[in-house]
DNA sequence: CTTGTATTCAACCTCTCGGTTGAGTACGAA
DNA sequence: TTCGTACTCAACCGAGAGGTTGAATACAAG
């Protein structure tokens, strides 16, 4: 696991960092507001953050003492450029069979 | 990670099991098969394999010894459909702010 | 029944992940 | 300068991932 793929995919696939991004959406945010909402230490939060951030999926800015978090939406292209190549191949193996199957019934 | 979605984005965070994934878009196979394509041992890719199948991603059917993979394009959906909702929210998010820049100039 | 082939099970190892706590750093306010 | 706040660094821990090897199972073919 060393690509950006696999990062941005392993990243995903925690819940708590899963939630993160989702309250990005919506605002920039800061370490301690994004912990408020999360069982766990503020410093597992930071831990998440910089996971996020290794797989491109966050950005972050220092303002004073606050470390602002904001959401890098491109990494999304990257996981369902993916996703849609190989659906998109699937579903034409498929497409090849119907074929077959009408020309052979 | 229990739920559905993680395990999908966790399956796919592997390299050995997106390599799968993609050559099982082409034709359903064997554990034999796919493992001569990867410099891991048979057991290995066996495990590969239940993975995949616990998120979902493929099923599997036996034929006397052998034992075909075959892929479910269905937890694509899954994936495509969590990234794009939360996609369209930041880009719903960036269009409020250039229409409040736009009628603050 | 025996042999060979395809696959899984089981035990083990090492490394990583996600969590903790405690100390350190960086900055704002008084 | 001192104090409080926001955050990171470092060391540690338990659980799980991904790999191995060796044995067991399931089936096909002689």
């Amino acid at each position: 696991m060393d690509d950006e793929l696999s990062r941005a995919f392993a990243a995903l696939a925690d819940p708590i960092r899963r939630d993160i991004v989702a309250r990005l959406t919506a605002d920039d945010m800061t370490v301690t507001e994004l912990a408020s909402h999360h069982d766990v230490s503020l410093q597992a939060v930071s831990k998440h953050l910089r996971v996020l951030e290794t797989a491109g999926l966050i950005s972050r800015r220092r303002d004073g003492q606050q470390r602002w978090a904001h959401l890098e939406v491109d990494v999304f292209d990257l996981l369902t450029g993916w996703i849609d190549t190989y659906r998109r191949r699937a579903e034409l193996r498929y497409q090849r069979l119907d074929d077959v199957l009408r020309r052979n019934p």
